[in-house]
Parts: structure tokens; sequence; C-alpha cells
DNA sequence: AGCAACCATAGACTATACTCTAATGTTGTT
DNA sequence: AACAACATTAGAGTATAGTCTATGGTTGCT
């Protein structure tokens, strides 16, 4: 497909789709049959990437934190003990930001029932 | 205390003290006793201030919604509907982190099963 | 052929959140 | 009095993550 039917089916807008792509979190690719123009393709593997980027981006993952999960979720090339290492390194982020949303929740419900309370 | 010393009580740099002062966040107040200079003096809430903003930046929020925040704290203005607004609202977000966090976390552990067995 | 809707690239612009520099004045110690 | 260490303001610079504009070419439909 071309940008324009990736972005539809994503949600994401094409000078969004552009900018990942020139950051490296995606890349589609030229029809080396096709001479007339150069536009570029993208294929499934394309929109899954974008549905782990929206939802990485969402918990706070910056874009090279989210090039290297891409990296380690599809590059061939890496080893298996660079993958997990990436992985759990992100695993323990995740874990360390919930720890401290349950912190910054607990206190804000104590704060919630100090002012109902009328202690503030 | 002066803002030097706030800085190092805190651990925030003075320049970044001075720019969430400016945005509103915190601020400090001049001794009108004083006429020979015009520095500004920091109290211990202000301290607080500065950890609240510290660790609710750290889970993702942005500035202004701190300043929701803070305004809902140390507000004597606002009025009980208004802080309870406020504060629903951040617990609201702050459970829907944790939920997408959860959730990306689940992927990554499956994801993590399936290189270890040699599927990806 | 005409034309709307698409494609590509380069680069300008925006918002957020700092971070630093310059210029200038004050305080405290020797 | 000299001087380091502090204070102030204004404004410039940086990084991240987009977002938009301009320009020019292509495709598909009538």
């Amino acid at each position: 497909m071309l940008i324009n039917e990736l972005a539809k089916k994503t949600g994401i807008s094409v000078h969004t789709i552009r900018f990942y792509e020139k950051s490296g979190l995606i890349s589609g690719h030229r029809d080396p049959m096709v001479k007339s123009n150069n536009y570029f393709h993208y294929d499934d593997v394309v929109v899954e990437k974008l549905e782990l980027i929206r939802d990485a981006k969402s918990i706070g993952f910056t874009i090279s934190e989210i090039a290297q999960l891409i990296e380690a979720w599809y590059d061939e090339q890496l080893s298996l003990d660079e993958k997990l290492k990436v992985l759990d390194a992100k695993l323990e982020s995740i874990d360390e930001k919930i720890t401290q949303l349950k912190a910054m929740r607990k206190l804000l419900k104590v704060f919630r029932k100090d002012i109902i309370n009328g202690d503030c």
C-alpha cells in the first residue's frame, strides 16, 4: 500500500509517518519494476510497527527507545542475548513506572480524603 | 532560604527552578524590609512543591498538568468541588497509564518467551 | 487534454521543557 | 578595597517530537 492508505489504516498522519521513517522506526520500499514514479510501498509489518509505536509512545517511550524495541523485535541480525538485554531493560523500566504511578496514586488518594475531611 | 540553597536541598538546578517559577509552579517572595537587594526567598512549602514536581514529572505529567495539581493542592481559593474534579481526573489518567503499562508489559513478556523458544 | 488527488523532498515552523549566556548588581570574607 | 560567590533579568540555544509549506512530479478519471 502507499502512504495515504497506511495513514488511513493506522490513523497516523502522512507527515508523522514520514517523520517516523526518517527517524528509522519504519521503512517503505520502492518497486524496482516501476520506473515512472518513486513511490514507496508499505506492508502489514509496517502497520504492526506503527501500532507498536503508538502504544509505546502512549506509555512515555521516546523515539529512540522505541527504535531499540523495534530493532529487538524485527532485526534478524541481532543476537538472542542482545534482544533479551533490550527487552529486559524495557520491562524493568515499565515496572519502575508502574511503581511510581502507584505511589502517586496513593498520595493523591490520601490527599483526596484529607480535603474531603476539610484537613486541607 | 535563597535559590542556591533551595537548589542544593532539592537537587534541582537554579536554572530549572527559575523556569518552574516563571511557569507558575512555585513562587518565592521578597522581603519588604530588605532594601539593598531584590533577592527572592523560598520556604519549605516550595521544597515540598519541587519534590511533587519531580515525582509528577517522572510519571509523565506535563508542566501544565502539574500546575493544575499544585493549584488543587495549595490554592485555598479553589472550591472543594474544583479540587476534587482535578484530582479525580488525575487519578483516572494514572489508572489509564497503569493499564497501558501493564498491557505493554504483557506484550513484551510474550515476545520474550517467543524469542527464547526461537519463534522469532 | 484537463484536473483533482496523490506522491516525493527539503526545509521552515511549533510546542514543550529545559539549559545556558550575558550583563549587572550584592554579599561576605580576607 | 578586593574578590569570590552569590543574586537578578532578558534573552539565546538545545533536544524532542512532531506539523506544515513549497515545489514539482505522477496517476487516474472524465
